[in-house]
RNA sequence: GCGCCCGUAGCUCAACUGGAUAGAGUGACGGCCUCCGAAGCCGUAGGUUGCGCGUUCGAGCCGCGCCGGGCGCACCA
């Protein structure tokens, strides 16, 4: 089925080829209610490439406008706008039919691609922190909502198991490492054994060649070195999956670096076959002195001590993605301090002949009270877990407060449910680019535009279903008549609007703007609308509303990556 | 020094990619539970969109120059 705004934007083009003008225009939902549900600015456009009159122009688009089937008489507004308002029969027989559509009118993308989607990337003996929710729920949204355009995904976990820190992790495990305490609480044993030995080897050159010698076994392929790897991985793939799961976060596939190292050296020899890197102060580089930009900025790929780096293993990685995978699309989702990095990866495959659509999603950074960026060093950053649990205990405080009747196991259900996704909504609701200090409050607030807000409307609605006692039959026919009703109408209808739009910039918060649009039209209709005590007319459009609502929440906020109570 | 990102109400953020009188939440103040769940609804107050030029019918958005904040610039990832 077609959204308003495309069969609009289909009649105004066929206007405008009648009208005799170019017929490339688009009608875009109204800035403001008062001018009506949609608009379109053509006749400006055209009017200043052709030196007419606006206003006059935009008279003879409209005697050809053929929209009656859904919408008022346009009109002429302002310097030239055409304005569209649909009627509340077009709203009506729309509401209907999106409750005969398991799709809630989102049209699947025009061209199906195959996009790999690397998000999230955690480091082996390195604790999950607040920074980390950001990258895994702005991937797994995406990978989410293209994956319901029908797109193929394929979520890759990119982890950092592999390189230098494991030489004095691997030491720290041999020297220094406290059994008990490793079972207690294994990812702060390795970090503290990696800081330790850290700190060892930058006052004690003999245990920095002890860290080196460790590192040179690692990667010779030293028994006992992989066998201490292989636990430190496992460890710490057992934490991330715990987060994961509470998360509700989810890979197709993990492939960390350490599945690139044999294909390192290969990467090399073909870059310096095909003359694309050269050797400079004794390190292998691609140099781009094309590119003024980054004409001072070569990429290592191989260290002047023969080892290889990470640019090595993302140009392998590339290479794995295109070739084993048939990627033709790649989403990177990583912070904004690794852009120079990934700007220099993808020219380095344009050169080598790939067509590849990288992307590179970046995302602003969370920061410490200083306003400084959140190290994983610094040590004053917020474990993910302190978060994930602080937000189920406050939201077990206010389940208490306003639900006291409910058996505990329920209440602690809807603690998690409510408290998690609180914590991802907080994320998802603003723009991935701004950066933003860390605080409790304002990641566990449950009040405004929250998930509870959103959350809240759904419940409300399970409620009334309760209530009416009966299942729920879709209508034939729905008849639309008051404000509320009418708003609630046109809301629902802008989902399918709303959905493919995320994927024009990666901007999740434009749907979780939508919803909470969405809820807070629910939640004036509610007040406004008896459902169950209607006459039997108004209670079946009603009933039929609420259903909606309901539906189009629960797939928006799926395709968020967050969950519905059914009480709360 | 060069490059990238950000600057919007006291605070936290929007603004559908250049549209009309810049909108929400939160905090403050005032109303609304005899009625489907008040985690809600309705209202009031709050603005020189960091500053200055420019582009055009029209700029928070585009260009140039400043100011402030964050990040990155050769062998860590």
């Amino acid at each position: 089925m077609d959204t308003f705004q495309s069969l609009l934007t289909r009649a105004l083009s066929h206007a405008l080829a009648a009208a005799g003008l170019p017929a490339s225009a688009e009608v875009v939902p109204a800035t403001d209610a008062r001018f009506g549900d949609y608009q379109t600015n053509a006749a400006l456009i055209l009017a200043k490439q052709r030196g007419e009159n606006p206003r006059a122009l935009a008279q003879k688009i409209i005697e050809h406008l053929e929209v009656a089937e859904w919408s008022e008489p346009p009109t002429i507004a302002g310097a030239g706008f055409i304005n569209f308002s649909l009627q509340p029969e077009a709203l009506a027989t729309h509401t209907a039919q999106l409750l005969q559509d398991e799709r809630l009118g989102v049209p699947l993308a025009e061209t199906q691609r195959r996009i790999v989607i690397d998000f999230g990337s955690p480091n082996v003996a390195k604790p999950m922190h607040v920074g980390h929710i950001r990258s895994n729920v702005l991937g797994d949204t995406l990978a989410r909502i293209a994956k319901f355009l029908g797109h193929v995904v394929i979520r890759d976990n990119h982890i950092g198991d592999w390189g230098t820190q494991f030489g004095m992790v691997i030491y720290g495990w041999k020297h220094l490492l406290d059994r008990a305490a490793l079972a207690r609480d294994p990812i702060a044993e390795l970090v503290r054994i990696y800081k330790t030995a850290n700190d060892l080897s930058k006052s004690d050159p003999a245990v920095r060649e002890a860290c080196r010698n460790e590192l040179v076994k690692l990667q010779a392929g030293d028994a006992e070195n992989l066998r201490i790897w292989n636990e430190c991985v496992g460890l710490s793939m057992k934490e991330f999956e715990a987060a994961y799961e509470i998360l509700d976060v989810h890979y197709d596939i993990q492939r960390g670096e350490s599945f690139y190292n044999e294909r390192l050296p290969g990467v090399v020899k073909r870059l310096k076959k095909s003359g694309l890197a050269e050797e400079s102060e004794g390190a292998i580089c691609v140099f781009f002195r094309d590119i003024p930009e980054l004409a001072e900025r070569p990429c290592i790929i191989q260290k002047s001590d023969g080892g290889f780096n990470y640019a090595t293993t993302d140009i392998a990685t590339i290479d794995y993605r295109v070739h084993d995978l048939g990627a033709d699309t790649i989403w990177i989702v990583t912070g904004a301090p690794q852009q120079l990095h990934f700007k220099q990866i993808f020219e380095i495959a344009r050169r080598e002949g790939f067509t590849t659509d990288f992307r590179h999603i970046t995302h602003g950074s969370i920061l410490g009270e200083d306003r400084k960026l959140m190290k994983t060093r610094s040590g004053d950053n917020v474990p993910l877990r302190d978060v994930l649990d602080e937000a189920v205990v406050r939201a077990q405080k206010i389940v208490e407060e306003k639900n006291p009747d409910l058996d505990q196991t329920e209440k602690d259900q809807i603690a998690r449910t409510i408290g998690i996704a609180a914590v991802k909504y907080a994320d998802l609701s603003q723009y991935r680019m701004t950066d933003y200090v860390f605080s409790w409050d304002r990641m566990l607030s449950f009040q405004g535009n929250t998930a509870p807000y959103l959350q809240n409307a759904y419940v409300r609605i399970r409620s009334i279903f309760r209530k009416a006692g009966t299942e729920f039959v879709a209508p034939n026919e729905l008849s639309l008549t008051e404000p509320a009703e009418l708003n609630l109408a046109r809301r629902l209808a802008q989902f399918a609007e709303t959905v493919p739009q995320v994927l024009n910039d990666f901007r999740p918060n434009l749907l979780a703007n939508y919803l909470f649009e969405l809820a807070n039209a629910f939640h004036a209709f509610y007040e406004a609308c008896p459902v169950l005590k209607a006459e039997e007319t108004a209670r079946a459009t009603r009933l039929a509303l609420c259903e909606l609502t309901a539906r189009t929440l629960r797939r928006g906020l799926d395709l968020l990556g967050i969950q519905l109570p059914e009480k709360m």
